[in-house]
DNA sequence: TATTGTTATACTCTATAACTATA
DNA sequence: TATAGTTATAGAGTATAACAATA
């Protein structure tokens, strides 16, 4: 790989581009920057629009069930929903004595949409040129990474 | 997906699982933090280890050199390699008046082979069931997510 | 006892701005 | 003017410890 320069000045090489855990990270690092600068207008966070999909999905659920899910830890999900609340997308009601279902509201609904389309428009992107059955195969393989392994 | 538990509480669905984006990130979460515990005990984190590498394969490459090919902004590059000589793992020499080759000591190659094997233990840790072939296409597959996009 | 939600805290990675010294 | 290296600073994400209230 490494080539030549008319001066003869080594050409640098890198030897991580052979590992996955390197392109794991580079690619993941490129999607989550591109999708963050693309919710940026929304003042929203990639990790916030993920629990917004998730509320959405599962009405009532509660903060530690999206932490377990979506490996949040607790002690972080307390200032995201509070955050998220204060802003009028979610809202909460009491499950029981201690915990809370979270819900998404009017507002929180609407946003959403446009969050939706802004994820879709950002796989596309990235992976606009793998047919369906290379997407899927792709997902399958990524996920056996982080599932009971 | 969501099948129905005997007192027909809702199971939880999570509709992010069909998401590359969403799998890049955990998987990519899952081999790093995994990587990070297996560098632990050497008090090293990933992005050192990433440098190291780097240097080893490019003698007297400059932090500037390394932050372009890692995408490491210079800023974050300074404390990083300065860390990394503090610790006799690497030297500089003078290139030009500005700029400064980075090079391993004998230190920071025995370091290195250690560090090579954690990282083929990890590599192996979740990808081990792949053949070589899967392999390859699956890092031809990431590279396409952020190189010249 | 275990779980939910919370606060406080710290570390890593990432990002921008501003400065100097040199090309 | 542009580049290399540095410092200061800030924002996200992630981690642990500890606490009150509740199951």
């Amino acid at each position: 790989m490494a080539t030549q320069t008319a001066q003869g000045e080594a050409e640098i090489v890198n030897p991580l581009v052979d590992l996955i855990g390197y392109q794991l990270r580079r690619s993941s690092s490129a999607l989550m920057g591109d999708l963050a600068r693309s919710l940026e207008p929304y003042d929203l966070r990639p990790s916030e629009a993920s629990v917004l999909v998730l509320i959405d999905a599962n009405p009532r659920i509660t903060q530690s069930e999206i932490g377990r899910i979506l490996a949040i830890k607790r002690a972080n999900m307390a200032p995201l929903s509070a955050a998220l609340e204060q802003r009028g997308l979610i809202e909460r009601a009491p499950v029981d004595g201690r915990s809370q279902g979270l819900t998404l509201t009017a507002k929180g609904s609407e946003l959403l949409k446009d969050v939706r389309a802004l994820i879709v428009a950002n796989e596309r992107r990235f992976l606009g040129k793998l047919d369906h059955s290379e997407r899927a195969k792709l997902i399958a393989l990524l996920q056996e990474c982080w599932t009971e392994a």
